[in-house]
DNA sequence: CATGCTAAAGATAATTATTATCATATCAAG
DNA sequence: CTTGATATGATAATAATTATCTTTAGCATG
C-alpha cells in the first residue's frame, strides 16, 4: 500500500500550470516549487515541513508563502488538506480517490483505496443534513514499524 | 440526525466516576464539570468553548486543566478527539459508534450512524499497514442551513 | 522587448492553539 | 484528621497559523 509512486511529475506539472492559468493563479517561481514539492511527497506533509524541505533549493522562500500558497491552492481545489487528528495541518497533491490511515503512535500517514466504499451510498438520513461533497475514511491503528 | 440526545447524563456520570476510580484518576470537581459539560454538549466542542462554558459556572478554572484533563480523559479513552479538517481540536464524550459529517462552511459537526459500514471489513491491503483500532468517516460538505 | 497593472512574496509581527513549570491546594487512603 | 500523591491555577513558553504592509515579479499589452 503506502503511497503508490504517483504518476509521472512532468505531467502533474503541466496539469498543474494550466489549472493555475484557467483559476487566474500566476504561476510563480515558488508557487512551482511547493506544488512539485507536495505532488513528490508521499507523506502528506505539514506546512512547516514543506518549508523545511523547499528552503533547500529556495532558501529565500518564508514560512508564510508556504501557508498562503497551500490555502490557495486547497480554495482552488488543487490539493487537499488530510483529516486528522493532531492539531497540525497536513497536506497532499493526489486527487484520486484514496483514503487515509494513521498511525497514533508515529504520526505518520498511508493511503489506500477503496472503490466498493466510493460506489456505495450513504445512508439516508445524511442526505438531510445537507449536501456532502467529500467522503473521507480516516482509520486509526498501530503502523507494522511501530509494532514490535 | 445530529447528535440525537445522548442517553441520560446521570448515568454517564456514574459511569464517568467508576471508570475514574478504575483508571486512578482522581475525582475532582473540575473533572466532574468538565466531562459533564462535554457529555451534554452535542456540537463536539473545542477546549476553548468548553471553558468559556464551564467558567460560567466555576469561575476558577483554568484554560490549561481544561486542555490537560481533556488529554487525560483522551488517554483513558474516556472521550475522543474528532478528526476535522480545521487546526483546532474538537472532542465528544459519545463513545458509541457513530461518524461524522462536518459543514465546510460553518465548521458545524453532526454525527450519524453507519451499522452497515461497521460491519463491513476493510480491504485487504490495509491488514498489511498494521492493526486498525477505529473506523471513521468523516464526511465534508455544506450543511442545510448554510446552502440557503 | 519595454511598461504598467495587479497579484504574490518577504519581512515583521500579531494571534491563536497548545503545552510546560512550579508552587499551592485537594482528593482519598490510612 | 493527617499525610502523601496528584491535580489545579498562575504564569509563561512554545507551536501553529494568520495579518499587515512594503517590495517584487508575473504577464498582458503596446
Amino acid at each position: 500500500m503506502n503511497n503508490c509512486s504517483q504518476h509521472n511529475l512532468t505531467g502533474m506539472m503541466t496539469k498543474f500550470t494550466s489549472a493555475c492559468r484557467k483559476a487566474d493563479l500566476k504561476v510563480t517561481h515558488q508557487r512551482l516549487e511547493i506544488y512539485r514539492e507536495l505532488a513528490q511527497a508521499e507523506d502528506h506533509p505539514a506546512a512547516e515541513m514543506l518549508y523545511k524541505r523547499i528552503s533547500k533549493r529556495l532558501p529565500t522562500i518564508s514560512l508564510d508563502t508556504v501557508y498562503r500558497t497551500l490555502a490557495t491552492f486547497e480554495k482552488h481545489g488543487l490539493i487537499s488538506r488530510v483529516p486528522t487528528l493532531e492539531s497540525q495541518a497536513r497536506f497532499e497533491a493526489k486527487m484520486a480517490r484514496h483514503h487515509h490511515v494513521v498511525c497514533s503512535k508515529c504520526g505518520s500517514i498511508s493511503d489506500f483505496i477503496w472503490s466498493g466504499f466510493d460506489e456505495t451510498h450513504l445512508p439516508a438520513q445524511v442526505a438531510d443534513w445537507g449536501k456532502v461533497t467529500r467522503k473521507n475514511i480516516v482509520l486509526v491503528g498501530i503502523c507494522a514499524a511501530c509494532a514490535r
